[in-house]
DNA sequence: ATACGAGCTGTCAATATTAACAGTTGTTAG
DNA sequence: CTAACAACTGTTAATATTGACAGCTCGTAT
């Protein structure tokens, strides 16, 4: 179990592409006797269109039909991932107002799991789900297995959003002055530009010029816009 | 073990006060084999002064001290634990820039430890620390304890932050409309009014009156900052 | 039936912002 | 030494925002 989880935790890390940091994570949910696996990537930005990833074995044509329906935005586990890290059995009682999209699922094989959420500084919202056909699953053995989920999701997310961030929203790498930090945080905190030359001591002007720089380089179209992303990103 | 960590689960989350909390924690983590256990919050807001609490057993004076003397701002911990959520091992390496520091601490008994940290919707970071003053400890020991101690400051976290959060940030209890979050959704996107109406073909007026009810009822000073706080609340 | 809240709209004046122009100073890395 | 860069400042005009006034419609809960 030691040696386990050394190994693995060394593949994740070391692993190149994202496919095999994925096939890790599969069978490391394998050894946790699960067949399915599905790792999804909820970028906070932009808020009026986040964008969505997913790495998933599940069978094929079940992901094709979740994507063409747009399930994602009625799914329940994914309402309580984004509100919540704790682990999410699936029950009826949760598909109580989703019961097509629950059978259409279980029609594909995927009638009990689980999922575990986890969120990080750039903003991004991780969900780690496993899944199986065969054997029912009960809050005893999730009770058993919740360390290693807990494990799981978190290096699943960590190793897997390492890769898919800097593609998805490039800003992620901006690197800010200290100067635009410190005027992008008070206005952040609804400072006018003219207060915050009183609290820097600096010009008016010096504090646009600051804040116009940050715009351009976190692709904002306004200061608005910058402070929100900067403040999503961890950058204040 | 499945018999602790169910026992223990039930015991955060049904736990009445944040003492009771984090007694629980104490004692998991004392049979993790560490006698002494913080667990910090740190709010994402404000942005220019973002608020910290800690629940801590570390002996009192110490306490003192990290407090009067401010360590929080230099403690590579923290600087790891809001970057990042892998666990951190306490090292000479990690401490190599602040010496002083990492001496006094040593002074105190705290001379082996290491720390997770965790993040949630409400823009909060938990990290929870364990430490000893006697056996050393080891990559081996930590890798062994790795499932544990994840699941463990996501509970931490969990079950004190749902505590702390109301009390720290009164704004995490407010209820927006649909469309004062629409709204907001677009201007966090860096859209005029003007361009909103459009978009929601509604008038630039109705644009502003949701924008401004959405303000008082953040308690922000302007849209900039509702925005922020919207986003960092994960209302958007 | 009536009160309440959400949603919506109007106008006007005071402030704040942005865009576009042009420039200085001081530090640091090659 | 010099190129690059962060930090800083100035002016002007066009736009955007906020605050404070006042009032309508629709649904739903008492």
């Amino acid at each position: 179990m030691k040696a386990w989880q050394e190994t693995q935790l060394q593949a994740l890390q070391t692993c190149d592409s994202e496919h095999q940091i994925f096939q890790t994570i599969v069978s490391m949910g394998a050894e946790l006797g699960f067949d399915y696996c599905t790792y999804g990537l909820r970028l906070a930005l932009p808020l009026s269109n986040p964008k969505i990833v997913k790495k998933s074995n599940y069978p094929t044509a079940w992901q094709a039909q979740y994507q063409t329906r747009n399930y994602c935005a009625i799914d329940p586990t994914v309402k309580h991932a984004l509100r919540s890290s704790l682990p999410i059995l699936w029950t009826d009682g949760l598909f109580a107002s989703t019961a097509d999209f629950w059978e259409e699922a279980r029609s594909f094989g995927l009638r009990y799991g689980w999922a575990q959420s986890m969120r990080d500084s750039p903003g991004a919202t991780g969900m780690l789900t496993l899944a199986r056909s065969d054997e029912t699953l009960s809050e005893t053995e999730l009770a058993a297995k919740a360390f290693k989920m807990a494990w799981l999701a978190q290096n699943a997310h960590i190793a897997l959003s390492r890769r898919l961030l800097p593609k998805l929203l490039p800003e992620a790498d901006t690197k800010l002055s200290n100067r635009e930090i410190a005027v992008l945080r008070w206005t952040a905190d609804g400072k006018t530009s003219g207060e915050i030359a009183s609290i820097m001591k600096i010009t008016e002007r010096t504090v646009n010029f600051h804040i116009s720089n940050a715009a351009t380089k976190l692709n904002a179209a306004n200061k608005t816009s910058a402070a929100v992303k900067a403040a999503m990103l961890g950058f204040l």
